[in-house]
DNA sequence: ACCATTCATCGATGATTGTCAATATGTCCA
DNA sequence: TGGACATATTGACAATCATCGATGAATGGT
């Protein structure tokens, strides 16, 4: 019986770097599935909007995106689910942050600072 | 008659960061587009192989990547139309590079390094 | 307890995407 | 010129995705 605790056909990478070296299967589906959770013009907006407001609850979203509020929920769970945002509920608000520590991992996936 | 030279209601930005400002529509369509380019693990490690080893042909990525030739070509080209490589033609092998340019002005995007 | 408000979930639909077989284009060599 | 090779393009198909209306769940105020 073969021992299935370390896939040693993949490098092992604490901190994937694209440009630096060849990524694994299992980074390199993390990193796509993460930019994935970008690759849209109204979460990459959304992002923006929150980054620069510090916080924002879901309805301040729905009148600058001009998309309805089962949309902008879709879109801010994407986002959430990717780790670049952090959702909070406060009465029957949810409000929204960006998550610096995701957003900075994956820049830096893309190269040294 | 009205002026369509400029659209006032979106900030203009030379650099545009996500985490910083709102984007305009216009960055963030741009923005999203090559994000969308790195939204698939196959083009994500087909970059890092690059990256990795300054510059490969079409034909070396097909064995590590698992696909087929049609597949690869697809992803490049994609790849490329984001700006993200660029393809030298050298007798029958298309040569692939990493465009540094574009890498670190998508990595800038998401915040100040 | 009731209602208004805020957000999430479900179901449906039209559009986009990843994949490959088949074919076309272009290049080198004999 | 002809054949072998590397890559690009086309066409087709299944899967995924963005969008919205309808509905459900939770909260706060009256």
């Amino acid at each position: 019986m073969t021992s299935t605790k370390q896939d040693v056909s993949q490098p092992i990478t604490c901190c994937p770097s694209i440009t630096e070296a060849p990524l694994s299967d299992t980074d390199a589906v993390g990193l796509a599935h993460t930019y994935a959770a970008l690759a849209d013009p109204v979460r990459v907006r959304l992002l923006s909007l929150i980054a620069a407001a510090g916080e924002l609850c879901s309805c301040d979203l729905q009148e600058p995106l001009a998309k309805s509020q089962p949309t902008i929920s879709h879109h801010t769970k994407i986002l959430a689910d990717a780790g670049l945002i952090s959702g909070e509920r406060r009465g029957r608000w949810t409000y929204w942050r960006v998550e610096p520590t995701r957003t900075t991992f994956v820049r830096d996936a893309l190269g040294p600072p």
